[in-house]
DNA sequence: GTCTATATTAGGATAGAC
DNA sequence: GTCTATCCTAATATAGAC
């Protein structure tokens, strides 16, 4: 009933047009265009476009930060870690923007350099837990040189294969399926799994495939 | 002896801060105070920034191009695998600037768009030919489904890996060691290999480790 | 080939009326 | 809260002298 405020309109928006265009050639005056409201507008409720984009990181860095609280000393089955992955790239793709040009977004807004490192950190460290996790439920053979190799491909993946998708894949901008980055962090996994393990992940990997 | 052409030390210069600080961070104004010469005078040189932008780019694909010319046919080993990894990653790290913001640069030098994807399938693609190689001369054991993931992991790989690392390692920007890209792709491999070779690549990838 | 000075624009941001 | 009008600045690019 209640409509929308201005303030999130303009949130809302400026994600979409950031993820679609790339961060640098959305400008304030584009922003309140497409809402049909006035620049000077836009200006009230944010003093600077500075201002969204932390805002907007801050949702990102919240919302990662609830998802990465992967309690340390649990058995985490393969389900809760598929359920982690698949949620762990649709947030990755809704906030793609940071990502897609991250010197640069980076370099201008300074905010947002250490919560993003710190936010890295704990991103590999949640990689780490997981395949420990399964190491010790010896579901995953795996040495320690391994192991760190490991999580720092996966970490990558995590953070560049929405991008690296969207190259070959350019058609429909604005929808992006997560499930080809969760095949590939799943067949990144399959070499150092047990052998029930193993087949059970190339089944799901499959159907991640399929849509 | 012959004293370095003008119009050479604005691209050399031009790459260097690109790389450092990002192409959009670096304006026509900074490069000529870098070079000590006034802004009328690389003007002179060059009818606009993007002519720049777009040499630099052809200077890369030229030498790319050249790298990615993987026999067909060819009984590949691991000795040559090994030195083409280490200039791939060498050229990237040359060129770093062009995937530190890539939807920024490509959006803004519309030339480059082709020209980079067609790049990117190329790459793709030698890392088949390489892949099938080795499996045809049974050095390496991978299904179909494996090998497509592998291969589009190695280039995800080969694409970011170096924005990645300096994001970890960000003192002294300049100088970007490629050893431990050409580390992660051999771990990469490393599970589809035979036993033999998967001793051989394992000394290898540690001696890359060391430095 | 190189300089200085200046034009042009675009984007971020503010002032003040309604 | 929203608008219109306007300012400020920084970046690209050009003109014309040397």
């Amino acid at each position: 009933m209640g409509k929308v405020k201005t303030r999130d309109r303009i949130l809302d928006v400026s994600l979409q047009l950031f993820n679609r265009l790339g961060e640098p050639n959305v400008t304030t005056l584009l922003i309140s265009d497409e809402l049909e409201i006035s620049p000077g507008n836009l200006y009230y409720h944010f003093k600077s476009k500075s201002d969204i984009v932390e805002e907007l990181y801050g949702r990102f860095d919240h919302e990662m930060n609830d998802l990465l609280a992967v309690p340390e000393d649990a058995e985490i089955t393969l389900d809760q870690q598929n359920f982690f992955l698949h949620l762990l790239f649709e947030t990755v793709a809704r906030y793609r923007f940071i990502y897609q040009d991250l010197v640069n977004v980076l370099s201008r807004y300074d905010a947002l350099q250490s919560p993003f490192r710190r936010l890295l950190k704990r991103k590999q460290k949640a990689f780490r837990t997981i395949c420990e996790s399964f190491r010790h439920q010896e579901m995953m053979q795996i040495s320690g040189e391994e192991l760190a190799a490991l999580c720092e491909q996966l970490t990558l993946t995590a953070c560049y294969w929405t991008s690296y998708d969207s190259l070959s894949h350019l058609q429909e901008r604005d929808r992006v399926d997560p499930g080809r980055g969760v095949y590939q962090m799943l067949r990144l996994l399959l070499p150092y799994l047990g052998e029930p393990e193993r087949e059970q992940v190339q089944l799901i990997s499959r159907a991640y495939l399929a849509d």
